[in-house]
RNA sequence: GUGGGCGUAGCUCAGGCGGUUAGAGCGCCAGGUUGUGGCCCUGGAGGUCGCGGGUUCAAGUCCCGUCGCUCACCCCA
């Protein structure tokens, strides 16, 4: 065969692939709506800049980048974050606040492909700009996880995990943990579950931290519930508070009816560096996957970025490890392509009549095809099966001479002759009774 | 960027220690009298065995390189 290869970590979405995507992407609209957010969108395209700008990421060194012929340094989008705070910044006074948005972006990244993670993802990314308020972070975890349980998805099935950067920082600044040594330390402790505790206290000791601070440190990951917290750390600045208004947060999530899926798990770090606040993530259950989905309050970005002060809280949730999940877990919906009517047409003298007969099923909203070749009517018949017509509408020689036409069901198997003019009306009236009934 | 595994038909895979014209199932197309689909029967198309080189009388089979896929690491949209 001739190579016409696609790019590698580039899907190919045949009819029965995009049917799963759109699955996906259909419930990330819906649920973003149910929420009250609004849709948004940009260019596919940004200059690099934007993306640089925002150091300590190391996207940038994954970046789908070249310069146009313009001479402009330019990339493929690898996240939205930037698109939204520049778009935001420039409308920051205008916007009426708190900002609900939502977006349904294609990103990019050249990275070598593996499971779960290919060069180019949907990612449903939801945020709040322009609030501080703790019931904004509970509203964003409850639409992520909302998300997951209208695709089927159950406590059992999906966890949400969430941490705090604050308290964090504060209770290992608490434990002996110098400024410069706290982002090591988050590295080390973002490698729990995936390394042995044994090699990452070695990591920490090189860090130059004793014997029981580093037991202090794991012991602190290991927290929760909030009860413990508080016990633990509710006499120390800045921590009680932080403590106090996480235990806000998880009422607010039991009232909004999520409760179930969150856990406080403060082993959760996120990778990129522009966290502020309360972060989260939500992995399948028995955590054999990717996080399906990772967020939190960033409110110093804007600032950075745009130089308007402005709070914001936002997660993102890819289509990829979503996908193999469904998948694994028996949840995507059966695939079945299908069109309304097949007319069949039968002999030559009919062929005009059948065309006639489409064009009129067409205009009136039924998805119709017909044979091109004129073959036999079983030929026919048959693809009228293959492409899962739910009905086969026949045009003969007899049909012709009465004036009438053959409506045949084809999943039940009936067929009743009907007068031509009535064709349109009686399909609408058996497709409203069977889809109400 | 680093390391491992794997490349035979559209798909899933057989092909003993090298030996005639490379196979199966599914799928696809056609036929089983141009008035009836699913089941069945018959037939057909489709492969430079990823690509290039080497060893050999002889290479899907062994060796090297390369490309691709895949998994893991790194890192994490």
């Amino acid at each position: 065969m001739a190579e016409l290869r696609g790019l590698p970590g580039f899907r190919d979405f045949y009819p029965e692939d995009l049917a799963v995507r759109s699955h996906i992407i259909d419930v990330w609209r819906d649920v973003a709506r149910r929420y009250g957010f609004v849709e948004f969108d940009g260019p596919p395209l940004e200059p690099l800049e934007i993306y640089t700008k925002k150091s300590g990421s190391e996207i940038v060194a994954q970046l789908y980048q070249f310069e146009d012929k313009g001479g402009r340094r330019v990339a493929l989008r690898p996240e939205m974050t930037p698109t939204l705070v520049r778009m935001v910044g420039a409308r920051a006074r205008a916007l009426p606040k708190p900002i609900r948005w939502f977006s349904v972006p294609q990103l990019y990244r050249y990275e070598r492909q593996q499971r779960g993670r290919l060069r180019e993802h949907f990612q449903l990314n939801v945020d709040i700009l322009g609030e501080t308020d703790v019931l904004a972070d509970a509203e964003l975890l409850a639409v992520a996880i909302e998300v997951v349980r209208a695709l089927g998805l159950s406590p059992n099935h999906v966890r949400a995990r969430v941490s705090d950067r604050r308290l964090l920082g504060a209770m290992f600044r608490r434990v002996g943990v110098a400024e410069d040594q706290l982002l090591a330390v988050y590295h080390v402790v973002d490698r729990l579950g995936r390394e042995s505790e044994e090699s990452l206290a070695g990591r920490l000791e090189k860090l130059g931290l004793d014997r029981a601070a580093i037991e202090h440190i794991f012991a602190l990951t290991r927290l929760s519930g909030i009860d413990q917290l508080h016990a633990e750390f509710g006499d120390v600045e800045g921590v009680s508070e932080v403590v106090g208004e996480l235990s806000t947060y998880l009422s607010c999530l039991e009232n909004l009816g999520v409760r179930d899926y969150v856990d406080i798990d403060l082993s959760i770090v996120r990778g990129l560096a522009y966290y502020t606040g309360i972060v989260f993530e939500l992995w399948d259950a028995g955590r054999e996957l990717r996080a399906i989905c990772g967020g939190g309050r960033y409110d110093d970005l804007l600032q950075a970025l745009t130089g308007v002060d402005m709070p914001a809280l936002g997660f993102g949730m890819g289509d990829v490890v979503l996908a193999e999940l469904l998948r694994e877990r028996g949840l995507l919906p059966e695939y079945r392509s299908g069109i309304d009517c097949y007319v069949v047409a039968i002999g030559d003298e009919a062929r005009g009549e059948a065309l006639k007969l489409a064009a009129e099923l067409r205009g009136a909203g039924f998805s119709t095809a017909f044979d091109f070749a004129m073959r036999s009517p079983k030929a026919q018949f048959k693809s009228a099966d293959q492409m899962g017509a739910r009905w086969a509408v026949v045009i003969g020689p007899e049909e012709l001479a009465a004036g009438r036409a053959l409506i045949r069901d084809m999943g039940r198997g009936h067929e009743r002759a009907v007068d031509r003019e009535r064709v349109v009306p009686e399909l609408r009236e058996v497709s409203t009774v069977d889809s109400d009934g």
